[in-house]
DNA sequence: ATAAAAAGTTAGGTATATCTAACTTGTAAA
DNA sequence: TTTACAAGTTAGATATACCTAACTTTTTAT
């Protein structure tokens, strides 16, 4: 059985090397600093999850998920997911409310409390912040998604995920009235610092490229 | 903020003094037994508590929670019974499967959860087991329960709850199609060991006395 | 090729929650 | 009222998860 803990370095391993970059390594100061901690504290755990050989990892080298480290972390990640949806859909939590509760509840330890959720919720594939959520035998789609930044300009596209869970990034984007599938046009781009003018539900307002960067769309 | 450990031992507190006994105060071995530790593990404890005036006690003497430790132990029982009851109703887990989920599930951090999940319930009053939940308020209903050892022969009674939460004994209750409503009619009563014989939907059987102490009736 | 910077590890320490073994206190029986 | 046993505490360990400060290794730039 893995601890609370031991299942987040898990987690935070699999966000790093397959969610966000698909680059399939990570560094201990990476790592460390993605889950709010001290390198010299990451280096304590890697050692551990090593032994327990749910990570391959050489001293001063890069770390990556072993075969079992990436089955539990995706088991993980599908609680966590089951569990947003469950708040938002049937709780009527906001999207931006969920994230923090799920990090709770993904630790819950009961296959059966897994199956019958997924059940109850209706097999669901998506969860409130569009993200994929992996099906019980662990299979995650893999999601060709584009960031807001990367659209041409006088080109509309819809918003079906978000990259920053953030309290602070979530509230700005309920503030702005964006949403799952929300539609964005975008209408211009400045070339000094990134930033777009965008229109939406015809609002044309401006945001920054660091906001552009974690809005995905289709 | 408590600790899930922390938490475990306001809860037992309050279980140990309120629910079962009705005496206000208990002692550092009957704690730690009930508990699953050793005494001198209770004891740390013990003063930490003290420290965060969450019980009254003195060192050699009987220990009580205060007014804010029975606050807290009451949202957790909230918490435990209105989890028991959506994974009963809402997922169909079994009577004797919702305990050992709820355990974890009754240490998850948000008010607005319990609050969501309560409305989500239908504010129910009764758990799975025929347990009073307290409400928002922490008002905890106080129950006028008999055991089924002490009804006379003759008489038909309704079970509404069990006082035993362990999985041996849930099982056996589930195996005599005993469940919460079902009607109970007291045969016969042996004087030398207390077994009873009792039918149950038209099925003669006989029972021990421990059995009939941990079956509550109305 | 070397030096500086970045990345990563080790040593030693804290806090929590547990244990065993030895000790102290309270109570009930002789 | 003394004594024995039950009840409870203390001392000293262990394991987890975290820290700071000092050290080592790898990478990058000159
Ligand atoms: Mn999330
Ligand atoms: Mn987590
Ligand atoms: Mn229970
Ligand atoms: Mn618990």
């Amino acid at each position: 059985m893995l601890s609370f803990t031991e299942e987040n370095y898990l987690k935070a391993l699999l966000h790093i090397t397959i969610e966000v970059e698909h680059k399939n390594e990570a560094g201990t100061n990476e790592l460390a600093s993605y889950l709010g901690v001290k390198p010299a504290t990451a280096t304590d755990m890697l050692k551990k999850l090593k032994e327990k050989k749910l990570i391959v990892y050489e001293k001063y080298g890069k770390i990556s998920l072993s075969g079992s480290g990436r089955e539990k972390a995706v088991e993980i990640l599908r609680k966590h997911r089951l569990w947003e949806t469950f708040l938002h859909e049937k709780l009527d939590f906001s999207w931006d409310e969920v994230h923090e509760v799920a990090e709770q509840l993904e630790h819950i330890q009961s296959q059966k409390l897994v199956d019958k959720l997924d059940k109850f919720l209706g097999f669901p594939e998506y969860d409130p912040h569009g993200d994929a959520i992996p099906n019980a035998k662990g299979e995650l789609k893999p999601s060709f998604r584009k960031t807001l930044s990367e659209v041409k300009e006088g080109t509309t596209c819809r918003m079906v995920a978000v990259k920053d869970n953030t309290v602070a990034f979530l509230k700005y984007v309920s503030q702005l009235e964006l949403g799952i599938n929300t539609h964005i046009k975008v209408i211009g781009r400045q070339p000094y610092d990134g930033s777009m003018e965008i229109v939406i539900n015809s609002n044309t307002i401006v945001v920054s490229q660091k906001f552009a960067d974690n809005i995905l769309i289709i």
